[in-house]
DNA sequence: CTTGACTCTCCCCCTACGGGAGGTTGTATA
DNA sequence: TATACAACCTCCCGTAGGGGGAGAGTCAAG
């Protein structure tokens, strides 16, 4: 029988985790004295203490832990906890591993550069949507105003409110560029020979960069974008979007207040 | 000008989080109406906030990051802040890695024993002691009463009270073992010829079992540690030490209430 | 006028303890 | 025997990054 000090010196464990693992009733001390409240620990309490601390260092917490040593377990629900354990600390490690090289990336655009990117991609999902679109082939990109003004006469004639910023699909490069320009709307629409409805299927990773700037400027963010897309091991694997989020004013190329967003489904390689 | 809501949606991240940013200064909305409280966001700050985002990607905190966003860093300190991020994350995964192989050592010797292993191993460090010790030649690992007896009866003598658990530490293996049985002590020591004092060094790593149960059944604990050892990609690298936490009544191999420690000094391989 | 969807602030919750205040207890020494 | 001092106790607050929910106010549509 020793008082807490000189148990916590031996199962090198800190005096606050002992009191604590008390509070939460995973290592009760085997005596308490009622008058003074001095915990006193007797040392075939090592093994289960060793058992906590080994248990600890697979990852488990301190509630898993209690649930082990006191309802007794069965061997398969042991091997199924780890398992579990083995997957959660892969997943933790695969993690880690994306963490790396993100940073190797960005320390590697610092050399180069001596500063901070001037645009940050992140990866995120688009959920599926439902839009009323017009999709052609237009010999350019800055020349999809016809298609926007067919689409924008369309819902004032039905007198259809968009449901959030419009966009544009882009399916091929240029020269013929097949564009498809894209309202959001909820209600289900009578369609048309040129506009159609559709509900576009959810992406689970599109890398992504936001534009705030001029239209004739985009470009840069463009390229800002593959460039990252390529450094950090990605591919893309589908059609460009371009979300007006605040469109320019009347179509502007030059407005400063345009914010516009890229998104490029991608894979990590 | 979009509340947060949209701003949410836009940005991929929760309500909850845009109103902690608030919170602790890191992404102010652009605009408060005074009479609702009522949060307005320009799209200007998605730039901001995807900043925001990228840099807790690379596992930077939130502290951190207003520290990069606000005074403005030099490319320098930024590089050291990532070179700095960069070996956290791979201490991480060293970290990680050394879990995982804990969890499959483990699980297969479930798959082996279908049960949880009857001894705990953990890596502890020693603290150096200062001991008087005896060392000697002896024909086996228990027959060492004689030199307990040199030792104890030399402490009795000067009237010393070792300060801790005694404990023998074995130089060398059966038959012929080099034994040193030692008493921590605090206070200098006048020293004979058999018995000597001595400060052992701290060891960084050893690793330990506690056997809790009759003397004659202490070959399991070695046993299962040494196959701990084995099967964790570890080394013995010097004497082993059994430590008498609790020791049997007058020396008795079948005490059941004897309480004994065994540490190996290990380093990885 | 009402309903339902948003939004606000405030408060507690999470892990596994660490730090410290303020008060006892136990032991060694003058 | 008085006293210093280490060790022990309980209680409370803090951590990072929000999540969950209560209770109340706000906004747009029907």
């Amino acid at each position: 029988m020793v008082k807490i000090g000189d148990f916590s010196r031996i199962g090198q464990v800190s005096v606050k985790a002992l009191r604590y693992y008390d509070a939460v009733g995973l290592l009760k001390p085997s005596q308490v004295d009622p008058a003074t409240g001095y915990r006193f620990y007797s040392f075939d309490m090592l093994p289960r203490l060793n058992r906590i601390l080994a248990l600890k260092e697979l990852g488990l917490s301190l509630e898993q832990i209690k649930h082990l040593l006191e309802d007794d377990i069965s061997a398969e629900q042991l091997r199924g906890m780890l398992r579990l354990k083995q997957v959660e600390i892969q997943e933790n490690m695969a993690r880690e591993k994306e963490k790396l090289a993100r940073v190797e990336a960005r320390l590697e655009m610092i050399e180069k550069e001596h500063k901070m990117p001037d645009y940050e991609v992140i990866i995120k999902k688009a959920d599926p949507i439902s839009v009323a679109s017009v999709r052609d082939t237009i010999p350019s990109y800055p020349e999809q105003g016809p298609l926007w003004d067919e689409l924008e006469s369309f819902l004032a004639y039905y007198q259809i409110e968009p449901e959030g910023p419009c966009f544009t699909i882009y399916y091929s490069d240029q020269p013929d560029v097949d564009a498809q320009v894209c309202e959001p709307v909820s209600t289900p629409v009578v369609e048309d020979q040129r506009v159609k409805q559709e509900v576009l299927d959810g992406v689970s990773a599109m890398a992504t960069v936001v534009h705030n700037g001029p239209f004739i400027t985009i470009g840069e963010a463009y390229q800002a974008l593959i460039k990252w897309i390529d450094a950090n091991d990605y591919r893309i694997n589908g059609p460009a979007r371009e979300i007006y989020l605040h469109p320019a004013n009347n179509g502007s190329q030059t407005d400063p207040a345009t914010v516009t967003e890229i998104q490029f489904p991608v894979e990590k390689i």
